[in-house]
DNA sequence: AGTATGTGTAAAACGATATTTTACACATGA
DNA sequence: TCATGTGTAAAATATCGTTTTACACATACT
Protein backbone atom coordinates (compact mmCIF):
# COMPACT_ATOMS: atom_id res chain seq x y z
CA UNK A 1 0.00 0.00 0.00
CA UNK A 2 1.17 3.27 -0.97
CA UNK A 3 1.81 6.37 1.77
CA UNK A 4 -0.95 9.44 1.79
CA UNK A 5 -0.11 11.61 -0.76
CA UNK A 6 1.38 14.79 1.41
CA UNK A 7 0.46 17.51 -0.48
CA UNK A 8 -3.27 16.99 -0.37
CA UNK A 9 -5.11 17.38 2.84
CA UNK A 10 -6.77 14.36 4.18
CA UNK A 11 -10.42 13.71 3.52
CA UNK A 12 -12.39 15.66 6.58
CA UNK A 13 -15.39 13.54 8.48
CA UNK A 14 -17.58 16.05 7.21
CA UNK A 15 -17.15 14.32 3.79
CA UNK A 16 -18.52 10.54 5.39
CA UNK A 17 -20.97 12.25 7.04
CA UNK A 18 -22.99 14.53 4.18
CA UNK A 19 -22.02 11.85 1.20
CA UNK A 20 -22.64 8.69 2.87
CA UNK A 21 -24.69 8.23 6.56
CA UNK A 22 -27.18 10.83 5.87
CA UNK A 23 -27.85 10.08 2.41
CA UNK A 24 -28.19 6.51 3.31
CA UNK A 25 -30.41 7.63 6.79
CA UNK A 26 -32.35 9.63 4.88
CA UNK A 27 -32.22 12.37 7.42
CA UNK A 28 -31.86 16.14 6.48
CA UNK A 29 -29.36 18.20 8.23
CA UNK A 30 -31.74 19.93 10.90
CA UNK A 31 -33.34 16.46 12.04
CA UNK A 32 -30.20 14.83 12.69
CA UNK A 33 -28.78 18.30 14.32
CA UNK A 34 -31.73 17.65 16.67
CA UNK A 35 -31.04 13.88 17.03
CA UNK A 36 -27.69 14.87 18.03
CA UNK A 37 -27.90 17.36 20.47
CA UNK A 38 -26.09 20.11 18.90
CA UNK A 39 -26.96 23.54 17.27
CA UNK A 40 -27.84 22.94 12.92
CA UNK A 41 -24.96 25.25 12.57
CA UNK A 42 -22.16 23.27 14.41
CA UNK A 43 -23.46 20.12 12.38
CA UNK A 44 -23.86 22.14 9.04
CA UNK A 45 -19.80 23.43 9.76
CA UNK A 46 -18.77 19.98 10.19
CA UNK A 47 -20.31 19.04 6.63
CA UNK A 48 -19.05 21.99 5.11
CA UNK A 49 -15.48 20.50 6.21
CA UNK A 50 -15.19 24.09 8.32
CA UNK A 51 -15.71 22.23 11.68
CA UNK A 52 -13.88 20.04 13.37
CA UNK A 53 -14.91 17.27 14.76
CA UNK A 54 -14.01 17.18 18.23
CA UNK A 55 -14.01 14.41 20.81
CA UNK A 56 -17.06 14.64 22.24
CA UNK A 57 -18.93 15.47 18.77
CA UNK A 58 -17.19 11.60 17.62
CA UNK A 59 -19.10 10.33 20.39
CA UNK A 60 -22.19 11.89 19.52
CA UNK A 61 -21.51 10.95 15.51
CA UNK A 62 -21.02 7.69 16.45
CA UNK A 63 -23.61 6.45 18.17
CA UNK A 64 -26.03 8.27 15.74
CA UNK A 65 -24.44 6.49 12.46
CA UNK A 66 -23.97 3.38 14.56
CA UNK A 67 -19.99 2.89 14.39
CA UNK A 68 -18.13 4.40 17.02
CA UNK A 69 -16.58 7.12 17.60
CA UNK A 70 -12.66 6.31 16.81
CA UNK A 71 -13.37 6.67 12.93
CA UNK A 72 -14.49 10.04 12.97
CA UNK A 73 -12.03 11.16 15.27
CA UNK A 74 -9.20 9.35 13.51
CA UNK A 75 -9.97 11.09 10.38
CA UNK A 76 -10.19 14.60 12.23
CA UNK A 77 -7.09 13.75 13.93
CA UNK A 78 -5.41 13.11 9.64
CA UNK A 79 -6.31 16.13 9.05
CA UNK A 80 -5.47 17.76 12.15
CA UNK A 81 -2.29 16.54 11.78
CA UNK A 82 -1.85 17.55 8.01
CA UNK A 83 -2.89 21.38 9.09
CA UNK A 84 -0.71 21.37 12.14
CA UNK A 85 2.19 20.55 9.19
CA UNK A 86 1.43 23.22 7.29
CA UNK A 87 1.00 25.23 10.54
CA UNK A 88 4.59 24.30 12.03
CA UNK A 89 6.42 24.52 8.29
CA UNK A 90 10.21 24.34 8.30
CA UNK A 91 10.51 24.67 12.33
CA UNK A 92 10.27 21.45 12.37
CA UNK A 93 13.80 20.38 10.83
CA UNK A 94 15.54 22.52 13.66
CA UNK A 95 14.41 20.10 16.44
CA UNK A 96 16.76 17.26 17.12
CA UNK A 97 16.40 13.37 17.20
CA UNK A 98 17.50 11.80 20.55
CA UNK A 99 16.40 8.59 19.90
CA UNK A 100 18.29 5.54 18.32
CA UNK A 101 17.10 5.73 14.90
CA UNK B 1 -6.84 -9.75 24.09
CA UNK B 2 -9.03 -8.26 26.58
CA UNK B 3 -10.71 -4.64 26.14
CA UNK B 4 -9.30 -1.64 28.18
CA UNK B 5 -11.38 -1.38 31.48
CA UNK B 6 -13.60 1.36 30.79
CA UNK B 7 -13.44 2.94 34.00
CA UNK B 8 -9.46 3.75 34.51
CA UNK B 9 -8.10 6.73 32.33
CA UNK B 10 -6.14 5.35 29.66
CA UNK B 11 -2.36 6.48 30.10
CA UNK B 12 -1.47 10.17 29.51
CA UNK B 13 0.95 10.60 26.74
CA UNK B 14 3.34 12.14 28.81
CA UNK B 15 3.76 9.27 31.28
CA UNK B 16 5.58 7.70 28.45
CA UNK B 17 7.80 10.67 27.68
CA UNK B 18 8.64 10.85 31.29
CA UNK B 19 9.40 7.46 32.27
CA UNK B 20 10.95 6.41 28.90
CA UNK B 21 12.26 8.86 26.28
CA UNK B 22 13.85 12.18 28.58
CA UNK B 23 15.36 8.98 30.75
CA UNK B 24 17.02 7.16 28.01
CA UNK B 25 18.08 10.11 26.37
CA UNK B 26 19.41 11.28 29.49
CA UNK B 27 18.12 15.17 28.86
CA UNK B 28 16.86 17.36 31.46
CA UNK B 29 13.20 18.92 31.19
CA UNK B 30 14.88 22.12 29.94
CA UNK B 31 16.96 21.47 28.00
CA UNK B 32 14.27 19.20 26.37
CA UNK B 33 12.10 22.16 26.52
CA UNK B 34 14.64 24.33 24.05
CA UNK B 35 15.60 21.42 21.90
CA UNK B 36 11.51 21.13 21.04
CA UNK B 37 11.16 24.98 20.70
CA UNK B 38 8.45 25.18 23.71
CA UNK B 39 8.43 26.68 27.06
CA UNK B 40 9.66 24.77 29.74
CA UNK B 41 6.42 24.93 31.57
CA UNK B 42 4.52 24.13 28.71
CA UNK B 43 6.92 20.54 28.76
CA UNK B 44 6.16 20.34 32.19
CA UNK B 45 2.23 20.03 32.09
CA UNK B 46 2.70 17.31 29.94
CA UNK B 47 5.25 15.50 31.46
CA UNK B 48 2.82 16.09 34.83
CA UNK B 49 -0.33 14.79 32.52
CA UNK B 50 -1.37 17.94 33.06
CA UNK B 51 -1.67 19.01 29.68
CA UNK B 52 -2.47 17.66 26.11
CA UNK B 53 -0.63 16.33 23.88
CA UNK B 54 -1.35 18.78 20.86
CA UNK B 55 -0.93 18.31 17.15
CA UNK B 56 1.59 20.27 16.48
CA UNK B 57 3.16 18.65 20.02
CA UNK B 58 2.88 15.63 18.61
CA UNK B 59 5.12 16.78 16.08
CA UNK B 60 7.59 17.89 18.41
CA UNK B 61 7.62 14.76 20.53
CA UNK B 62 7.80 12.60 17.16
CA UNK B 63 10.65 14.22 16.35
CA UNK B 64 12.36 14.54 19.61
CA UNK B 65 12.11 11.11 20.35
CA UNK B 66 12.48 9.54 17.11
CA UNK B 67 8.99 7.70 16.69
CA UNK B 68 6.79 9.95 14.68
CA UNK B 69 4.11 12.15 15.82
CA UNK B 70 1.24 9.01 15.66
CA UNK B 71 1.59 7.29 18.41
CA UNK B 72 1.64 10.87 20.84
CA UNK B 73 -1.64 11.88 19.04
CA UNK B 74 -3.33 8.10 19.61
CA UNK B 75 -2.85 8.26 23.09
CA UNK B 76 -3.54 11.60 23.70
CA UNK B 77 -6.84 10.73 21.87
CA UNK B 78 -7.57 7.83 23.75
CA UNK B 79 -7.44 10.47 27.04
CA UNK B 80 -9.50 13.05 25.26
CA UNK B 81 -11.99 10.44 24.43
CA UNK B 82 -12.03 9.32 28.16
CA UNK B 83 -12.28 12.75 28.97
CA UNK B 84 -15.01 13.74 26.62
CA UNK B 85 -16.66 10.51 27.59
CA UNK B 86 -17.33 11.74 31.47
CA UNK B 87 -18.13 15.29 30.23
CA UNK B 88 -21.16 14.06 28.14
CA UNK B 89 -22.40 11.61 30.69
CA UNK B 90 -25.66 9.73 29.56
CA UNK B 91 -26.50 11.94 27.40
CA UNK B 92 -25.35 9.82 24.80
CA UNK B 93 -27.87 7.42 25.36
CA UNK B 94 -30.48 9.84 24.11
CA UNK B 95 -29.72 9.95 20.46
CA UNK B 96 -30.26 7.32 18.18
CA UNK B 97 -28.62 5.19 16.24
CA UNK B 98 -29.90 5.34 12.20
CA UNK B 99 -27.93 3.16 10.57
CA UNK B 100 -28.21 -0.59 10.30
CA UNK B 101 -26.16 -2.23 13.17
C1' DA C 1 -49.67 33.91 -4.94
C1' DG C 2 -48.63 32.77 -0.51
C1' DT C 3 -47.05 29.88 3.12
C1' DA C 4 -44.20 26.64 5.37
C1' DT C 5 -39.84 24.23 5.72
C1' DG C 6 -35.15 23.27 5.11
C1' DT C 7 -30.66 25.22 3.86
C1' DG C 8 -26.48 28.22 3.53
C1' DT C 9 -24.17 31.90 5.89
C1' DA C 10 -22.73 35.42 8.90
C1' DA C 11 -22.00 37.93 13.25
C1' DA C 12 -22.24 38.31 18.11
C1' DA C 13 -21.51 36.43 22.48
C1' DC C 14 -19.65 33.17 25.58
C1' DG C 15 -16.90 29.95 27.77
C1' DA C 16 -13.01 27.17 27.42
C1' DT C 17 -8.30 26.09 26.00
C1' DA C 18 -3.25 26.23 24.76
C1' DT C 19 0.76 28.81 25.30
C1' DT C 20 4.26 32.15 26.87
C1' DT C 21 6.08 35.12 30.18
C1' DT C 22 7.15 36.31 34.73
C1' DA C 23 7.84 35.09 39.31
C1' DC C 24 9.02 32.58 43.50
C1' DA C 25 10.21 28.58 46.53
C1' DC C 26 12.79 24.43 46.85
C1' DA C 27 16.50 21.13 46.08
C1' DT C 28 21.06 19.59 44.59
C1' DG C 29 25.75 19.90 43.68
C1' DA C 30 29.92 22.69 42.64
C1' DT D 1 27.46 30.43 48.76
C1' DC D 2 26.26 30.33 44.13
C1' DA D 3 24.52 28.32 40.06
C1' DT D 4 21.29 25.28 37.97
C1' DG D 5 17.32 22.63 37.35
C1' DT D 6 12.65 21.81 39.04
C1' DG D 7 7.75 22.38 40.60
C1' DT D 8 4.16 25.63 40.64
C1' DA D 9 1.24 29.54 40.12
C1' DA D 10 -0.76 33.82 38.08
C1' DA D 11 -1.25 36.98 34.39
C1' DA D 12 -1.74 37.93 29.73
C1' DT D 13 -2.84 36.64 25.01
C1' DA D 14 -4.54 34.44 21.22
C1' DT D 15 -7.32 31.00 19.42
C1' DC D 16 -11.16 27.84 19.36
C1' DG D 17 -15.79 25.42 19.72
C1' DT D 18 -20.48 26.31 20.36
C1' DT D 19 -25.00 28.48 20.65
C1' DT D 20 -28.05 32.02 19.52
C1' DT D 21 -29.95 35.23 16.45
C1' DA D 22 -30.69 36.80 12.00
C1' DC D 23 -31.41 36.98 7.04
C1' DA D 24 -31.51 35.43 2.14
C1' DC D 25 -32.55 31.71 -0.84
C1' DA D 26 -34.76 27.60 -2.53
C1' DT D 27 -38.26 24.05 -2.80
C1' DA D 28 -42.69 22.11 -2.26
C1' DC D 29 -47.37 22.37 -1.06
C1' DT D 30 -52.22 24.41 -1.19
Amino acid sequence: MVDRDPSRRPTHPGAMLREFVLPAAGISVKQAAQMMGVSRQNLHRILAEKGPVTSEMALRIGKFAGNGPELWLAMQQAVDLWDARQAIGTDIEAIPTVGAA
